[in-house]
DNA sequence: TTTGCGAATGATAATCGTTCTCATTTGCGA
DNA sequence: TCGCAAATGAGAACGATTATCATTCGCAAA
């Protein structure tokens, strides 16, 4: 998917920490992973990096609209790749689980709500927090 | 408002720090605040309370559901009095304004999106992130 | 290719918000 | 008024993240 170029054309150099992390992501090893997760990832398949470059990393390919961060509650941010289409999520708070989903009235009304009020929205984030049926789940 | 007795109802004995606090959220000398803010604006009031105190006290309030804590964007927990009724947010990027509103019909959709994938759900947080149109904001 | 240099890295110190520890104080029922 | 469990406050500890800085690397020019 994507090569060292796609660094070049972002404005980054092409380097090796930032190939391994870019190339987990797209290995598909975590779809939403915090700074920890990557690192220990790396950690594990013989890629060692430092803790402090995959912070810098992960910053950099946010800015340069690679990745996209979030703040779930728990106070460490988590990232995923840029697929280009906006969603929400739905975590589970007895497994962790994390559900995507996009609903265009949700969108819209939350349009029409800022506007009523004299904003011009630039981002939001909605986070729906609940118990999962998965088998797995510990919530029985 | 409050009174020593509303911290009796919710479990709490009735001392000092407990008490500045809860009269500092009930001044309305700021809705929405950090531990951070809550310890200086008691220190500049001649009321002091260690900080420990401060985050302890937060959290218990938090608890017993006098408060309610938001994760805004920027890693520091928010605080504002509980006043029964859930509501949003949209925080305006320029000045930090922040604004309450409440929209049923998002509030039907979340549900609906989460029980279709099977999902209970305990709680949520939407926060708009926005330019406002406030004279004093910078955002002209 | 080799060279040169500014950018990138990694080990580690520092920072920030928050929680923990523990000796001292306080609220409040007996 | 006493007695004691609960609460407090100062400061240490903590987890996530950022800053510092000497060393290494990517890459473009020669
Ligand atoms: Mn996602
Ligand atoms: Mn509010
Ligand atoms: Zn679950
Ligand atoms: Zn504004």
């Amino acid at each position: 998917m994507h090569q060292p170029e796609h660094l070049k054309n972002v404005g980054l150099k092409s380097t090796v920490p930032r190939l391994k992390v870019l190339s987990l992501f797209e290995s598909g090893r975590g779809r939403h992973m915090s700074a920890e997760d990557v690192y220990k990832l790396l950690l594990a398949s013989g890629d060692d990096v430092g803790l402090a470059t995959v912070y810098r990393v992960l910053t950099q390919f946010e800015q340069a609209g690679l990745l996209v961060r979030h703040y779930f509650e728990g106070g460490k941010s988590v990232f995923e790749l840029n697929q280009g289409t906006h969603h929400d999520h739905i975590v589970c708070l007895q497994c962790g689980h994390v559900e995507e989903f996009y609903d265009a009235a949700i969108e819209a009304h939350q349009e029409k709500a800022a506007s009523e009020r004299g904003f011009q929205i630039r981002d939001h984030s909605l986070y729906i927090y609940a118990d999962c049926t998965k088998e797995s789940c510990p919530n029985k």
